[in-house]
DNA sequence: ATCCCGAGGG
DNA sequence: CCCTCTGGAT
């Protein structure tokens, strides 16, 4: 089977799985979408969704969290790990968007990565859920899973990413990537991936 | 000990 | 390419 054979198989057996492609962090905004995915570095996302409720109960804006302090940021998600980093590029972040977009989050992949601490992963999220452009969004499932398919034998996030673009129709990449993460979380685990009730058993190569 | 919807620097 | 940042869960 070829690469795109498989391809089109995993996006097929995975919309038959998980029919809604469900987003699990939670937002209301873009810029909360763009916060709570920075947030989600090396943690999962039930934690962020823990931290950002009491986060964005304190900072509505990007002027709010412009205005105020990493060492404050700080204090909300630091149960989130990586807060040094993360709590100053929120507010970096923040201060950017107040000074060279008008305090609106940008639609686009080149300026959304100009933002301190967004990196691709991050932009293609964004770009896919809140402005509805075609996006390949690379995170820890969507790396060990399509590795396991054998659609790539890469390391690089962008080379992966550019990889997977042109194993994957435009109009199904950006839900086929939320899917494998729910995939992911409960059947192609990191540890011990449960192949008896996955649903791409019968094509999968299994390169674990 | 190893992993969690990463990003940036060397 | 590699490493580091970090608390929490398993």
């Amino acid at each position: 089977m070829t690469k795109k054979e498989i391809a089109v198989n995993a996006v097929h057996a995975l919309k038959k799985e998980y029919p809604d492609a469900i987003c699990s962090l939670v937002y209301t905004d873009p810029l909360q979408l763009l916060i709570a995915t920075r947030l989600a570095a090396q943690c999962t996302d039930a934690r962020v969704n823990m931290v950002t409720s009491s986060l964005f109960d304190r900072f509505k804006t990007a002027q709010d969290f412009a205005d105020s302090t990493p060492e404050e940021v700080a204090e909300y998600i630091k149960s989130c790990g990586l807060y040094k980093t993360k709590s100053k590029d929120i507010v970096e972040m923040a201060r950017m968007l107040c000074d060279d977009f008008g305090g609106v989050v940008p639609d686009n992949i080149d300026d959304l990565t100009k933002l301190p601490g967004i990196g691709r992963k991050t932009a293609n999220l964004v770009c896919g859920d809140i402005f509805g452009q075609p996006a390949v969004v690379v995170d820890t499932h969507c790396i060990r899973i399509t590795k396991r398919l054998g659609l790539h034998d890469l390391k690089d996030q962008k080379k992966i990413e550019f990889a997977l673009r042109e194993l994957l129709p435009p109009d199904e990449s950006n839900d086929f990537c939320h899917r494998l993460v729910l995939h992911g979380r409960a059947v192609c685990t990191a540890r011990k991936a449960k192949c008896e009730e996955c649903c791409m058993n019968g094509f999968c190569p299994k390169k674990i």
